[in-house]
DNA sequence: AATGAATGAGCCTTCATTCAT
DNA sequence: GATGAATGAAGGCTCATTCAT
């Protein structure tokens, strides 16, 4: 009936749509027969070109994420030789763009919030591919900028504070206060990274070991152990 | 023909099995099958209790909300005299035990995060009862912390890196690195407070208007202009 | 809760909700539960008053029907030594009282087309009740006004023509043009039983074996006139 | 498992079959699977092929009435310019014909009955195909027969009488007397063709508005009998 | 290489009925 | 005498998957 498509673009018509489904319901409420007819393929061409829909799934991961890492490299260009902080806001800019871009290439970031949410294997696959060189850069920065003498819990602690500050924003939409709804996407990015990398290297300094604690500091800690006591 | 149970047992039961199953698998994956047989109940019963399979739903949520808020009021037993400092140390904390808590009482945090990932209709519900409050309680501390000349945006961006690096934690086990795994619940969960207190007041600071700019905040600026420029 | 009602009170109130309840949507669609709500009775009762959905449609019936002998019987309360026309004009009338009645007393006519188009048992137990004593009155009407010599095949056909005719107006509402929908109840009832009384009366003349036209055409037409007038 | 059939025979056998099974029980009573399994089919194939149980009767409904339409049209091969006695009869013939034909295409007699008794929504959708085309050529019939002069209630009446009489033959088996039932269907139905006309054309002699009695009276006769004859 | 037809498993829901009180 | 709670059977429908072409 429709004009035949030629060689692997049904396939790729059907990576995409998936992406969008997949990214707006979830794994469960993505049905197969919408994405099929999303992708204007037949029902039964995701079973011939993946398999099923669980395979589908972890392909459209796999490819998110590639595409995630690529044009969101963690390091965001930075060399190695790049000062803590520096490498800080670069990871820290890379980690909001991949939860905020929603292009037709990017639902990475609402992906796997629902993942984290509520698991499939599929979280299995990239959890080594993503998180954990997310999370071994973010420890690696957070080490140097706390110095050799913080625990190692502590360090763990922070680099949990910052990746965390960043993952809250893949929640769907209308999370975000009426004020920050206005901005327009790459204003708004450059705001909560400029302010996040601020946010974080303070409450870095904060919990750090102190050598010689500074006049506010000390006010923090007696707040702290006023409470606490 | 299994015996019957006296009273509105069955009801019950029926609440207590849907909100580890909804817990466990999120809406659309648990099933009213499961739940009733995890009840011990009849297939019939969520339909006879409760209408259908999503009020059903909507009253686990009432019921754990109301539970959380009961057991974990956000002022932590604190007069509206305490502190700031005091009151964000025991928001944080109550909001934490809120996303951890997973005793037959508490899988608030978890069902709260699957639904802020993938929204039903019942999140709707619980905005105004739970996220409402806990944001403009946010909002009030940070802006007694920051002062009144920062910026309302400042303000904002405050209150989400606070509260999402509490949210952070409903996510499914198995995301904490092995060596928070091992530590006890209440244990980690008062590091967990301690941190994020810390981590967030000297967030707020940095962030904070300047009125005399202190050396090493100085330095902080540095990074961040030659980063940015 | 409910106040209780005294002694049979629950009893008639099921009869008649579910009279209503029946006749506006059939056997198989009206539920128990509708019928129970109606009658602000409990989910039990009718099994406990009734023993059975079917036991109460049977009871329905026989109420309704008796009800409808009583209130339009068929010989319109003239005497067996009336003439064959005012008999039939009678008995007319009392069949389309019946169909088209629908006070809170006889939805008999809608129940039994109904009936008459999928039939169930209940319909069993009224025929011999209702519709075959119907059946023979209208056949000793035509008999006698069709005379001797008829074929008896001729008999037969008119009486179901007759009772046909008035049959038809049981169907649900919307189905009268709109011409009459605008009369009320009864002067609708007036005019239609004018209108079969005389059609029928010239339809059976029509068919009778007719040995010389002329002289008893005429007759007819006197005896139409005379019980007009 | 079973054998697959070729091309779309599991669609029409799944019509032959609802139409049978409809027809039999009712929409309400009929279940899918039952349907399903008279045609051998599996159970969801009425979803598959037609969405709905609802739309599956919709379709049977429009291919009955279609086929009713199609196989006794209402002039039943008259050319417009026959007598309205020879159209009268011409329209009883085929109306009854609708009604009486249960062969594996026509159920449509007992379907319409049951929806005039009990209405679904397909009552609407043929409505306007064959109840309306049915009234107005009654109507214009009638409205020839009984001259211009007669009261417009007149007319309506008179077409009501003669399409109620018909109708009437719809209701489920065992409703005719047992000497009817003996007949076959042919011989039944021109019978009951010739009386409905015969009666009918009488019934309405006797209402139109009489003149002068004689003249018409008469041609009523001859043309009735050189019809007959 | 790709598809339209068909399927089977399972889900949510409805409903008449039953049971203990 | 009457009821609220609970149940079992079945119904319509969804959906991922399979099969023949």
């Amino acid at each position: 009936m429709a004009e035949r498509r030629d060689g692997l673009a049904t396939k790729s018509h059907l990576l995409a749509a998936a992406r969008r489904v997949f990214a707006e319901k979830g794994y469960r409420d993505a049905t197969s027969g919408e994405i099929c007819s999303a992708a204007r393929a037949n029902a039964a061409s995701i079973n011939y070109h993946f398999g099923s829909k669980e395979k589908l799934y972890a392909e459209v991961w796999k490819e998110a994420f590639q595409e995630a890492i690529d044009r969101y490299p963690l390091d965001g260009g930075l060399g190695a030789d790049a000062s803590a902080e520096a490498r800080l806001k670069a990871t820290v800019q890379s980690l909001l763009r991949r939860m905020l871009d929603s292009s037709s290439l990017g639902y990475a970031g609402q992906i796997v919030l629902m993942e984290l949410a509520n698991p499939t294997e599929a979280l299995e696959l990239v959890k080594q591919d993503v998180i954990e060189p997310l999370r071994r850069r973010m420890h690696a920065i957070v080490r140097e900028l706390v110095g050799p003498k913080a625990a190692e819990e502590q360090v763990v602690f922070c680099a949990i504070s910052i990746i965390h500050q960043c993952l809250g924003f893949g929640f769907k939409k209308g999370k975000l206060p009426a004020m920050l709804e206005s901005l327009d996407k790459e204003t708004l990015l450059v705001s909560l990274t400029e302010h996040i990398y601020r946010f974080s290297v303070g409450g870095i300094r904060a919990v750090r070991p102190q050598v010689n604690a500074a006049p506010h500091v000390r006010s923090g800690e007696c707040v702290f152990r006023a409470e606490v006591g």
